[in-house]
Formats: C-alpha cells, sequence, structure tokens
DNA sequence: TATTGTTATACTCTATAACTATA
DNA sequence: TATAGTTATAGAGTATAACAATA
C-alpha cells in the first residue's frame, strides 16, 4: 500500500524515511513497554551497560551512549532512587565511582531483557528468516561502513 | 567490526537496535543540515505537507505526523514568524484556515530537498543499488505488515 | 593542570486540557 | 454539541558550563 503511488511523495523516496518509519515504530513499542515498568530506555540500557561489565563508570556510560557526563549523572540519580544501582567510590582513584546493579536490579533485568525480546519478535517474526537476516546484514553493514559507534538512545 | 563479538552484547541481538543505531545515524545527521538553515525537521514535513497538497490544513497534518493540534499550531507559528507559511481563514468555513507557502519558502524548499537528497545519498550510496532495492523492500514490508502510518518526525 | 562526577540553568519539544470562535 | 485552532501549563530529556574533589 504504501508504495501503491509510486513513492511520489517527496519524503518516501528517501531510503532514510522508510528507516525511520520502522525504527521509530519499534523503538516507540519498546519505549512504551519499558514505561509500564516505570523504566525509560536510557536507563535500560545504562542497566545494560553496568550489567556487562565488571567495573562500569558514568563517564563509560557517557562515551558510550553519546551522551554529556551531566546527563548521565542524572540517569544514574533515578536508577539509584529506584534501588537499582549503587554507586561505590573506587578505592584506586576516589574520583571514580564503580557502578553495581542492586539485588532488585538483578532480578528486574531479565524481565526486561524478556520485554525486550518480545518486542523486537513481534515486530520482525512477520519477516520470515532468510529475509530477517538479509535486513541484519545490511544494517550491520551500513553501521561498519559508516563506523557508527554510539548506542542510541532516543 | 560490530559483530566481531558475535553479537554477545544483549542489545546487539537485537534487530531493533540495529534499525534504530542506523536510522539515528541517517537522521541525525539530516537534521543538523537542516539546522544550518534554521529548519528542524517537524517544519520540514510540515513544508511538505503544505507543498504537496492543495489545501493543507493544521489538523491534517496533525492526523498525518501524529502530533496534537496544539504541537502543530507552534511548527506553524515558527514557520509564519520565519516567513515561510501563510494562514488564511477559508471561505467555506470560518473555524478553517488554509496553508499556503510564501514565495520564500518555494525558493527554499528545492534547496531542503537538495539537502534531503544529498543526506539520503550520502548515507545509503555505500550501498550498491541490489542492496538498496532490498532495503527498501524489506522496511516497506515492514511498513505494510505492521500498517504503520504517521509519517516520522522525532 | 587534567579528570570524575555533580549541579544550576536553560532550552527544545511535546502533551494535556482549557479556551475562543465558529458550525 | 462538535470541530478548528490557540494558548497556558507542565513535564521529559538533554546540553552547557561552572563547580568540588581528587589525581
Amino acid at each position: 500500500m504504501n508504495d501503491i503511488l509510486g513513492n511520489q511523495n517527496p519524503l518516501e523516496r528517501h531510503l532514510g524515511y522508510w528507516m525511520r518509519l520502522v525504527s521509530n515504530e519499534v523503538s516507540n513499542a519498546f519505549a512504551r513497554a519499558l514505561a509500564d515498568r516505570q523504566i525509560s530506555v536510557a536507563e535500560w540500557v545504562a542497566l545494560n551497560h553496568i550489567a556487562s561489565r565488571a567495573h562500569s563508570t558514568s563517564s563509560a556510560i557517557a562515551t558510550s551512549i553519546g551522551m554529556t557526563r551531566g546527563a548521565v549523572s542524572k540517569i544514574l540519580d533515578k536508577l539509584e532512587s529506584k534501588g537499582l544501582v549503587s554507586r561505590v567510590a573506587s578505592a584506586d582513584d576516589n574520583r571514580v565511582q564503580t557502578l553495581s546493579l542492586t539485588r532488585d536490579a538483578r532480578r528486574l533485568l531479565p524481565k526486561l531483557t524478556a520485554i525486550a525480546d518480545a518486542n523486537d519478535d513481534h515486530f520482525f517474526s512477520v519477516l520470515d528468516e532468510s529475509d530477517r537476516n538479509a535486513l541484519r546484514a545490511l544494517l550491520q553493514k551500513l553501521a561498519d561502513l559508516h563506523q557508527i559507534r554510539d548506542i542510541p538512545i532516543e
């Protein structure tokens, strides 16, 4: 249906338009699902960052997701106030705070991962496996060729 | 490089992650290019809406891009203050305002279109034509199957 | 001097909902 | 009553830049 007019609409000529259209749908659905648990996408990304490495720090997260240290500080404030993250001054360097997940967060994270899996599955299972593989290959190729690094938040 | 670890990162397992990563890169680059002309993406979409139909109205734009009438009203305020859009009360129904582009806007729009074309080209020309066609087909298939309608702004 | 992290401030974007005026 | 559009208000999210503590 979308191309029944031959993409006459000037916007629809662009691949970037279709990328955005589809990407927004998946991401917004995920953001809504997370919001039911009072978690923002930025918080979800931060939790994953902390979970997946031994000594996560505020600066490392900022670099990784391409946000300022100030913004990350606020995200960590929220996670701490929800009892999900604790900040402990590093023994090596007193300026540095080592971040870790609380017991509650370790219990919560698998549920959030299940939500993410379900969201992705719901959206992409309408394609067969070869289409999904083709899409993944094309997206990774673009990411590689343009050397995209920041983990997407928005 | 991105999959050298076999996508061990829990986020990277999701196709939605790669969609977002790539989509943000294209969209942010476009937003920055528009910003050089003091135009937001929402304004660009509104300008195109008005340009591509005879009697565009505020409500129609709101429906089309999935924003509230209040938000669209502000976007039109900005476009009007920039001398790009004029609002004229409809003869048929005095509640309705017919929107039209000013002479300045008609001069500007082709330049903005060129910026959009260049941005899309820069990003996707790293793929060969068959890859681009495949990507377009996959994205349109997803948009069709999920009946996505709103023109993406964010 | 440089770096880690926090904070004060401001800005952009958008929603909600009350409002005016027409119909 | 319903609709088109505006406006007042509020909230989320993020950047900038100054700051304190530490290296």
